[in-house]
DNA sequence: ATTGTAATGTTATACTATTACATCATCGGT
DNA sequence: ACCGATGATGTAATAGTATAACATTACAAT
């Protein structure tokens, strides 16, 4: 048996491209801009930005900022699904950065089940001023 | 001299009637069921409900549920200003909680620091089954 | 009374996301 | 090789969320 083009962990390639252009973005990107920048490359319609990024999320490879409806690429290790995401965004600026902690992240899994939570996944995003423009 | 009608802290009138129907709800409503709620008070345009929104967020009265683009009113205090807010969101039956939890706030707080962010305002949601939806 | 400020009203428009349905490709079993 | 199931894709239409721009009103301070 050939291996399918999508067994299990392959990106079709619409995901791929999706993947493609958040990777090379250094800023969470809309859903629209993100159609906008892969037109070229024979994209029409929300949806299949929509598709793509639903399953890349999924995967772990993509992650959504809530607080601005736009999207980022994982930053950290294999993208590999994890149970927590945290964000710094500069309200200035509007850095997004990734966080990535492992005492943070079990920290949350115990507050979570504290307060009566199963199965969490726990997202959370710091707003405030970066260093640099704080530094200004 | 008399009391103006909205001297720092009093709330206008458009403001008044999105914070009784958020506290009435006990669930976070949508900027446009708001707006549904409110027609029968003379409310006719989105815009009266974002402004009214805008103000009572500012205030702390109310919070934003960012994950789902809803809006809450807050469940603690005398509605002072915080600097965290956390919610619990269950995937099932979709309650809200808010959660007030100052070790948890005091955390995030240091965390906040530690990754360089002044002035952080931070928010949690977390999302799972709460405890009524994983004993079924 | 005049004026500055904040709140409001109203229309139009921009931005974000999903529904619905048609088509196509691939895989597994016969 | 055929068939049917499944998942990916394409496309159009529509639903849902939020803001811009500008006109008007209310009120308190001078």
């Amino acid at each position: 048996m050939t291996q399918s083009l999508n067994t299990k962990n392959a990106l079709t390639k619409n995901q791929q491209l999706v993947l493609t252009i958040l990777n090379k973005a250094d800023m969470p990107l809309s859903a629209y801009s993100i159609l906008d920048g892969l037109r070229e490359f024979g994209f029409k319609a929300p949806l299949q930005v929509y598709r793509a990024l639903d399953r890349l999320i999924e995967l772990g490879k993509v992650h959504r900022i809530e607080s601005m409806n736009a999207f980022i690429a994982c930053e950290h290790s294999l993208c590999q699904v994890s149970d927590m995401t945290a964000f710094t965004i500069c309200e200035k600026c509007e850095k997004v950065s990734e966080v990535k902690d492992k005492e943070l992240s079990d920290y949350m899994h115990l507050r979570a089940e504290k307060f009566g939570l199963h199965a969490p996944k726990t997202n959370i995003e710091f707003h405030g001023l970066c260093s640099d423009c704080s530094n200004r």
